[in-house]
RNA sequence: CGCGGGAUAGAGCAGUCUGGUAGCUCGUCGGGCUCAUAACCCGGAGGUCGUGAGGUUCAAAUCCCACUCCCGCAA
């Protein structure tokens, strides 16, 4: 089957992997974000999806816009039968979704139609769920709202933080894909469609600095929800008393603390970094990555003699 | 050439401004105390101070130069 995979983050490039290995796919081309200037001394950084379909020899497309027809002539001589795309980072206009025989088909990272939008698996953390999974479905002209084929499950533990839990739902997106193909050819993907309800929906927009930071008048297991949704990668941030930007990548949550103090103050640095949260909860800071530093375990902070009781976290 | 921080013992850091026997908190090893211990006491090992048979100097972790690598911000 001749596909076009189209797609640029981690999660897109393990989806790519798994239909890289199905054998009836035949992937004619891939679509991903042009390289752009990132990181430090803003060189040119190659998608990993660009990193994958490059050391298997497929051909890579990173069209600036699809607008317009830009794509319409590739297109044709890519002539795919199905496009598959995870997490692309472009709107695909309605001559692109309608040219494949068996449509263009997304693996979208929450069970739809919760967490439409850019961040569902950071969002479903943050938001304390303990259930998610992928949604393979058909795109549609509006944000994750096409019609929905497969869905995998996947429960999401205590201890998972978005890394772990990215890596099991890639894995359940790649099989999604996989089974998609198995069923296109067979004539039962299309009996598989079911809309969505509109009504049910919610959204995860794209996460922003100011989501990151740690208002620690929250209750502590709100916090900690949030220091898991963003680790390992942008990390929740607070700053300490010397102004420096602190990251906090491994926290757990002490229920009842029966402090009274202000809400960020260090209570305690005799097992992590311990932080008064509100109604009288606190959390104890077990991984942080300091300004300028990697990550490292709170007792090792610590030991740099960085941190004093007493001390107010606040960003 | 976007801005900035950093590289010193296994870990986290101080020392660098004001050159002159390399230090702290841990870990580790040995011994002691103890019913016992992750507690306490005593002792030991472990570092060519990122690289350069670079520059300056009587003397460089420290000042100057070049390079490599790591990281934060920003995008």
């Amino acid at each position: 089957m001749r596909i076009v995979f189209m797609g640029t983050p981690d999660f897109a490039a393990e989806c790519l992997k798994a239909v890289y290995n199905h054998p009836a796919a035949e992937i004619v081309g891939v679509l991903t974000q042009p390289d752009t200037q990132k990181g430090r001394g803003m060189k040119f950084i190659p998608s990993p999806v660009k990193v994958f379909a490059t050391e298997h020899d497929l051909p890579v497309y990173q069209p600036e816009t699809l607008k317009n027809g830009a794509f319409a002539e590739e297109l044709k001589t890519l002539d795919p039968e199905l496009i598959f795309v995870a997490a692309y980072g472009k709107i695909l206009p309605s001559y692109v979704l309608e040219y494949p025989k068996y449509g263009c088909i997304n693996a979208h990272g929450s069970l739809l139609p919760l967490y439409r939008g850019a961040s569902p698996i950071q969002r479903a953390i943050m938001d304390g769920h303990t259930r998610t999974g992928i949604t393979a479905m058909y795109m549609a002209d509006g944000i994750d709202t096409g019609d929905m084929l497969l869905k995998g499950e996947c429960d999401i533990l205590p201890e998972d933080d978005f890394g772990t839990l990215h890596d099991k739902l890639a894995a359940i997106a790649g099989d999604l894909l996989c089974q998609v193909i198995d069923k296109a050819l067979d004539g039962t993907l299309e009996a598989c469609r079911c809309p969505q309800n509109d009504a049910e929906a919610t959204h995860a927009p794209k996460i922003l600095k100011e989501d990151t930071v740690l208002d620690f008048s929250r209750p502590a297991c709100e916090l900690c929800c949030l220091i898991r949704g963003l680790s390992p990668a942008p990390l929740a941030m607070t700053k300490t008393p010397d102004g420096k930007l602190l990251k906090v990548a491994c926290a757990k949550v002490v229920q009842d603390a029966g402090h009274s103090a202000a809400p960020g103050t260090v209570l305690s640095l005799d097992d992590g970094i311990l932080v008064a949260c509100g109604n009288g909860s606190a959390l104890r800071l077990n991984a942080v990555v300091p300004e300028g530093k990697k990550r490292m375990d709170a007792a090792d902070y610590i030991r740099g003699r960085k941190l004093n009781v007493g001390d107010l976290l606040a960003y």
